[in-house]
RNA sequence: GGCCCGGUAGUUCAGUUGGUUAGAACGCCGCCCUGUCACGGCGGAGGUCGUGAGUUCGAGUCUCAUCCGGGUCGCCA
């Protein structure tokens, strides 16, 4: 039977233990038992820290004894006087003091636990996560949620300052199945009928505008039914706002604002305010991706004009259909960049589309050119010239459709810089601005809305909607840092004209608009004022800002690759009974 | 759904061309130790080699299937 803290207040934090103060009363976990025979040594850990107890010849027998069958993970209390270490650890911030122990309880006793609770544990995520609750005990990870709250504490006290209101909006709401999957919830007074768990409260929040809230914010709890990765978890939280009488740039503005704001109170780093900008067409010509990482170079080059005519078919005929031939170059990588390696990239390549991979590898006197024999001398030498390689360097180069070769250029570059090592540390925020409106789907021969159907295209862009659709940019636009999209908005339709000839642009019928999205259609005819908003992807930035690579390193709970997790093993079975109060049946899939 | 990588004591790993009794470090247990702090010393326990089938005189090792985990493509308005 452990015993009680029944008459012990604690008084202090382990990691906040000083000479100050005389008698202390701490709590906290065994970190460690170093047993000398007579002397004995306990590291008792809490969030805080470490703070060292010592048991000695003059530690009354009971509790010399007591200390003497602790095992790490225990949970203690322990009161004692606070004295100067012999010798100082400097290695820790209570080093140099330490805890003679006049009383211990032992208030938990402990298994020993399925993986030592290190700060730089090796042991595989698989079982760290089956132990969560153990693997959280680990600093890291305390220290990655406590920043996760800074974080979400810094936002809603800076937009509560802009005026913003929180507002909650509801969890189960009306299924719309455009773009991600949902995750519906069964109704049992609805029988055959769901709710679905919200990918966003983007109807709500645009309701809550017409609804004169004029700025709102909420940290919203999101769900996608789609396949995670190490970015991407189905349920993630957003810092969700919305403005009214804005356009693009007031947006923008008080977003730096909160950029600016986040980093010097949790991090102490000044971000230079306006961010960059790049356009959508500029980012996608220049690193081949809507969210580029800008901590190095490497960029793209069209030399299309140069091939256009020249003797290697692959290049002259991409150019012929209407593509482009475009390069990269890793500069000095020749020696890094064996053949070997460059197969392996052009099977990357591949992989994601390419139909193959040319390259130029300049290691001697003379460059090797896996397309060499189709080309005269001097076109090469415009080549070179023009994608700026040089002895010691490597070229990559694709031709085919844009649509083929800026994406495979902008993976095949991120790649390199990862492999290569040449990715300095930093944060590069930037914005990319004019999404284009609208997507060709190529499977469907539809146009479909690149973001969403309220986005308001650019007030320039209105005169191609019905003859130029692939002109039109809209106004919306997205944070990225260091590679990764951390916030995503746009300015919203409040025209309801306007509304309704987009859907009818998007080939939505009537009905399909009145059974999707009825209401809010109905909600503009009654009045808005112009808004807009953005989303901040809050578990991405709490990954960024500590450092890590997985979003599970900065949530709690997280679920794995199938979306399950492995703690509690959700999802599961559910009782027949509650199936048959549901009316649902669940036919096996094959 | 496709492709790639991984699964051997509690943990992290090693394990040769298929060959006797599957090793190490840490952890754990016991004993000793008065200044440790990754304490130290001595001793000990601990393995269905993810699972199942197959090839073989013989499988941790080879083959097939399957489960689990990771990465990635598709997907993510």
């Amino acid at each position: 039977m452990a015993e009680t803290m029944q008459g012990l207040k604690r008084t202090c934090y382990c990691g906040e233990v000083t000479l100050e103060q005389n008698e202390v009363v701490v709590g906290g976990f065994v970190q460690r038992v170093r047993d000398k025979g007579s002397l004995i040594f306990i590291d008792l850990r809490d969030k805080t820290g470490i703070v060292q107890l010592v048991f000695d010849e003059n530690t009354e027998k009971s509790v010399f004894e007591k200390a003497e069958t602790v095992r790490s993970e225990y949970v203690l209390m322990a009161k004692g006087e606070v004295r100067a270490r012999e010798s100082v650890n400097a290695e820790i911030k209570t080093g140099g003091v330490e805890i003679m122990v006049k009383e211990l309880r032992i208030l938990s006793k402990a298994q020993t636990p399925p993986f030592e609770i290190v700060s730089d544990s090796k042991t595989n995520e698989e079982l760290r996560l089956k132990y969560r609750y153990l693997d959280l005990r680990r600093e890291p990870l305390q220290r990655n949620l406590i920043m996760r709250h800074e974080i979400a504490k810094c936002a809603r006290e800076y937009f509560y300052e802009n005026g913003f209101t929180e507002i909650e909006t509801p969890m189960m709401i009306k299924s719309t199945p455009e773009g991600a999957r949902d995750y519906i919830v069964p109704s049992r007074i609805h029988n055959g009928k769901f709710y679905a768990l919200p990918q966003s409260p983007q109807i709500y929040k645009q309701l809550l505008m017409i609804a004169g809230m004029d700025r709102y914010i909420q940290l919203a709890r999101c769900f996608r039914d789609e396949d995670l990765r190490a970015d991407r978890q189905p349920e993630f939280t957003q810092i969700d706002l919305e403005m009214s009488f804005v356009d693009v740039e007031d947006i923008l503005e008080m977003l730096e604002g909160f950029v600016k704001r986040l980093y010097k109170q949790v991090l102490n780093v000044d971000i230079a305010t306006p961010l960059p900008r790049l356009t959508y067409a500029e980012a996608m010509n220049r690193y081949g991706s809507d969210k580029p990482d800008t901590r190095f170079g490497m960029e793209i080059t069209d030399i299309s004009d140069i091939v256009k005519n020249c003797g290697f078919g692959v290049f002259a005929d991409a150019v012929a259909n209407g593509g482009s031939v475009r390069g990269i170059v890793a500069k000095g990588a020749a020696a890094a960049l064996s053949r070997k390696e460059i197969d392996k990239q052009t099977e990357f390549a591949r992989g994601i589309g390419a139909k193959g991979l040319a390259y130029i590898r300049w290691v001697d006197d003379a460059p090797n050119c896996s397309f060499g024999k189709f080309m005269a001398e001097s076109e090469l030498e415009a080549i070179l010239k023009a994608l700026g390689c040089e002895k010691g360097d490597v070229a990559l180069i694709v031709a085919d459709k844009n649509k083929v070769v800026l994406p495979v250029l902008g993976a095949l570059r991120l790649k390199l810089a990862k492999q290569l090592g040449i990715i300095p540390e930093g944060w590069n925020f930037l914005w990319i601005t004019e999404f284009p409106f609208f997507e060709y789907d190529e499977e469907s021969g539809e146009w479909l809305a690149m973001h969403h159907p309220f986005t308001m295209p650019m007030d320039e862009c209105l005169e191609y909607l019905e003859t130029d659709k692939e002109k039109v940019r809209a106004k919306a636009y997205d944070l990225v840092l260091n590679g990764v999209e951390l916030s995503s908005g746009s300015i919203r339709i409040t025209d309801y004209e306007l509304q309704q000839r987009m859907f009818e642009l998007l080939g939505l019928t009537k009905e399909e608009i009145d059974a999707k999205f009825g209401f809010l259609v109905d909600a503009y005819k009654y009045g808005a004022p112009p808004h807009g908003g953005a989303g901040i992807g809050l578990d991405r930035i709490s990954m960024l800002m500590c450092g890590c690579d997985s979003l599970r390193d900065v949530t709690a709970f997280p679920k794995v690759q199938n979306a399950s997790e492995l703690m509690s093993e959700a999802p599961s079975v559910v009782s027949e009974e509650q199936l048959d109060e549901l009316g649902i049946a669940v036919v096996k899939k094959e």
